[in-house]
RNA sequence: AGCGGUAUCGUCUAGUGGUCAGGACGGGAGAUUCUCAUUCUCCAAACACGGGUUCAAUUCCCGUUACCGCCGCCA
């Protein structure tokens, strides 16, 4: 049997897009379970909207998200180039083939030609399917128009009264009639490609055998077909994706939040959970555990049991599952990715000891690598900002007398058992009546100036024997 | 309008011609804790509708509806 070759083709327009990503992940998955090569290539073949940030971004997201390409514009392999740009001299040559052998034709209608015919099919309510007025052109008519200064575009001659028929990986069976397939446009009158041209002379020639994209494509299929079919190819096997929606069922846009894998990592999220994530809309896992590496993923993946419907994406979930990768995370990587979300402190106010510390004691709580910003002010400048609730706990009547007892003790305590310490100074607490709680949000209100946050032993512990007394120095009356 | 696709808790999904229709997120209740959170336990929550086929349909077939996609010399 033939090696199994996927690929993912996106055009750099703007950054890589989740929906982008989940196809590349599909592939991907397909290829590493299958023994396959998964290859990129690059379609810029707009050049005007295409543009070197966005290829770099598409480069360093996918990787980010563990999806290495066996072959591609940066590492190259056997059927390059894989840039489209690079490959425009290719595409004329099969063009002109197919005119030569009858299965395409040159069109001299112009853009206002073009428009009246599709105005007066909808003002027939009919479907609009292009005439073919240039299917016969006579030699003499062709130089008449050339003479005209008109460049024909190439279109392709659609059968007529035929059934495409494909049996799709994830769909099943699909079919078309070429009926409602007008004559399409393979060459634009400016010699550049179209996409459903340039798609399969480049799958053909890269030997992709299995195309796995989004449902949005499925129309383009059975034109595609009719292409292999001419050029005497090997049809692929197709597998359509369902969409992923926003919440309210529309295309997911920037009007939703994030919609580029960089936007997700800006916001906080760890790739490793966004393509987690990701898999889940449409494939489940057989044994129930839906955290999973993208690599335990490949091991259970089975292309034909994914989901064929669109699917909607919750941040619900991603943010619990977020969650879930930041505490797996390792101490010191998570410390180390924490850190472009640190830039309001001057870290250099810690120690790296201290830093950990901080880092083990508050990161349990954290959805998002940036929640960790608003989590740990006290834990830099001198005194903190004591908020509205903090302060009357702090100048309580309890409070007061809890933190000057505080004060009169802790320069016997030794800030590397505090566990028991604090446990001892509850327990004192409590035998005079009152609540560990309220014993406790005294020192916390007057040590950070907030009423909640991360364990208080961890807290002082960071913070060191002075800071903590002049912090409780200074609110004592 | 046409063509194509899809339809199980709010969301992602599992599943079957006879099931108490399962799980996860979210929601609710409780427990734990120095607080918030975490964690744990429990609870509520679904087979779109109408016809068939069948002893039996959420499951198979047809239709309706809803939603999505496509109808470019964009990709």
């Amino acid at each position: 049997m033939e090696d199994i070759r996927v690929r993912i083709a996106p055009s750099p327009s703007g950054n890589l897009h989740v929906g982008t990503a989940r196809t590349a992940l599909f592939n991907y998955l397909f290829a590493k379970k299958n023994n396959g090569k998964f290859v990129l290539r690059i379609e810029d073949t707009d050049l005007e909207r295409s543009n070197e940030a966005y290829t770099q971004n598409i480069f360093d997201s996918l990787k980010a998200l563990g999806l290495n390409w066996d072959e591609g514009p940066d590492v190259g392999g056997n059927y390059g180039p894989y840039k489209q740009s690079e490959r425009f001299d290719i595409y004329p040559k099969y063009a002109q083939m197919l005119v030569e052998k009858g299965y395409a034709y040159e069109c001299f209608c112009t853009q206002e030609e073009l428009e009246a015919e599709k105005e007066e099919s909808m003002r027939n309510k009919t479907a609009h399917v292009y005439s073919g007025r240039c299917r016969n052109l006579t030699e003499e008519q062709k130089a008449q128009f050339r003479a005209e200064g008109r460049k024909p575009s190439i279109r392709f001659h659609v059968p007529k009264g035929k059934e495409i028929v494909f049996n799709d990986m994830v769909k099943g069976e699909l079919k078309f009639k070429t009926d409602l397939i007008g004559d399409f446009v393979i060459m634009k009158s400016n010699g550049t490609p179209t996409y459903n041209f340039a798609v399969v002379i480049d799958d053909m020639l890269m030997k992709i055998n299995h195309i796995i994209r989004g449902e949005d494509h499925i129309s383009n299929t059975p034109k595609q077909i009719l292409i292999y079919e001419a050029l005497g190819a090997e049809v692929p096997t197709f597998g359509h994706l369902g969409m992923i929606l926003a919440p309210d069922r529309s295309k997911l846009s920037k009007r939703h939040g994030a919609t580029a894998v960089s936007e997700f990592v800006e916001k906080g999220y760890l790739t490793e959970a966004l393509v987690n994530f990701v898999a889940l809309l449409g494939w489940s896992p057989s044994d129930g555990n839906e955290i999973k590496t993208v690599d335990e993923i490949a091991q259970d993946f089975r292309i034909h049991e994914v989901s064929s419907s669109n699917s909607v994406f919750e941040y619900d979930k991603l943010n619990w599952m977020n969650g879930q990768y930041i505490k797996k995370l390792d101490l010191k990587v998570l410390a180390e990715k924490l850190k472009p979300y640190l830039t309001k402190y001057d870290l250099n106010e810690l120690t790296e000891e201290q830093y950990l510390k901080m880092v083990e004691i508050t990161r349990e709580p954290l959805t998002l690598l940036s929640d960790i910003t608003d989590d740990v002010p006290y834990f830099f400048g001198e005194y903190p900002e004591i908020d509205d609730e903090a302060r009357a706990h702090i100048d309580s009547e309890i409070g007061q007398m809890v933190l000057k007892d505080v004060m009169s003790k802790i320069d016997g305590w030794d800030f590397n058992n505090l566990h028991q310490i604090l446990e001892d100074f509850r327990t004192y607490f409590k035998e005079q009546g009152i609540k560990a709680k309220i014993t406790m949000w005294a020192v916390r209100a007057a040590v950070t100036g907030r009423t909640r946050g991360a364990d208080m032993c961890g807290i002082m512990e960071v913070l060191g024997k002075d800071k903590v007394k002049k912090r409780i120095q200074a609110v004592i009356k």
